[in-house]
DNA sequence: ATAATCACCTGCTCGC
DNA sequence: TGCGAGCAGGTGATTA
């Protein structure tokens, strides 16, 4: 469940059980993630305090008093708060196990997540060193999509969701925000104004804050178990709606493919 | 440097 | 009912 706002929602239900808690140990199921999960990786956390738990892009990090640890959740990776002594089920690759007798459980049946350590600075991280800014933060805006996109050809929606322009926009996000802007995904990312960027950059934050806003409601998946997928599924105008009509026009909605994504847009909304 | 493709995995849905 | 094909929220590595 893994766009930036599952992250966001995932980490604030979890922070309050993780920060200010020490480790017991750290138990590793199965190392086999996209990349191993280190073999000294349980000796590093045991027995540390977790200062904070905060999120880079889509990547949580937990700071421990001598390094970081680093998680994703790839495509189909999720996060709980459990009870230390529920059993494990087939995909519950790792349990932090802390002395309040709660436990973080990281599960992930494709395993195209990972767990890593960091002992320097987490953004010394070769993962997160060349990362582009937060879309919500202050450093992005229109302009700096205007400013990255000169001459580049490819597609906008390939161009919004390149980790070097900004983090964070997925494949849902990038299709919904196009969408409110009005914007063709395939159109050439170069080729689009100043004026329209701007326009596409408030909607990516306004898109992705909302949904954030709603991830709460998700908050409960990831701390009580029990999880239901597709909490804000109604939110979404055109993610998943191709050949159904536009929320805007009734006309048939378009799906195409783009860098392999299934993108999904308006032929006469969007231009 | 940029763009396109591949690769990593499991699980689910669809059409025959 | 069974089976192969194709697809799924990500993203680094590899190839032109």
């Amino acid at each position: 469940m893994p766009e930036l706002p599952e992250v966001e929602t995932a980490r604030r239900g979890i922070a309050p059980y993780l920060e200010g808690q020490r480790i017991k140990k750290v138990i590793v199921r199965d190392s086999r993630l996209r990349w191993p999960i280190p073999d000294e990786l349980p000796a590093l956390m045991k027995g540390k305090v977790i200062a904070t738990v905060t999120r880079r892009a889509k990547y949580l990090l937990l700071a421990l008093p001598k390094g970081t640890t680093i998680m994703h959740l790839g495509m189909s990776g999720s996060l709980r708060i459990i009870d230390a002594k529920e059993p494990a089920l087939l995909h519950d690759h790792v349990d932090i196990v802390l002395t309040s007798g709660k436990a973080l459980r990281f599960t992930d049946p494709r395993r195209f997540g990972c767990v890593l350590w960091e002992p320097g600075k987490p953004e010394q991280h070769k993962l997160l060193a060349h990362l582009g800014p937060e879309p919500l933060g202050n450093d992005f805006d229109g302009e700096r999509l205007f400013q990255c996109s000169r001459k580049r050809k490819a597609p906008v929606k390939t161009f919004i969701m390149d980790n070097k322009v900004v983090v964070g926009v997925g494949n849902i996000y990038a299709n919904e925000a196009l969408f409110a802007a009005g914007i063709r995904p395939d159109r050439q990312a170069g080729a689009i104004s100043r004026q329209r960027y701007q326009l596409l950059a408030d909607q990516i934050k306004q898109v992705l804050a909302k949904a954030i806003e709603q991830g709460g409601t998700t908050l409960k998946d990831f701390v009580g178990g029990d999880g239901k997928p597709g909490y804000f599924k109604q939110e979404l105008k055109v993610y998943g709606r191709g050949d159904q009509p536009c929320t805007s026009c009734k006309k048939s909605l378009i799906e195409i493919r783009l860098g392999q994504r299934s993108t999904v847009f308006c032929n006469s909304c969007q231009s």
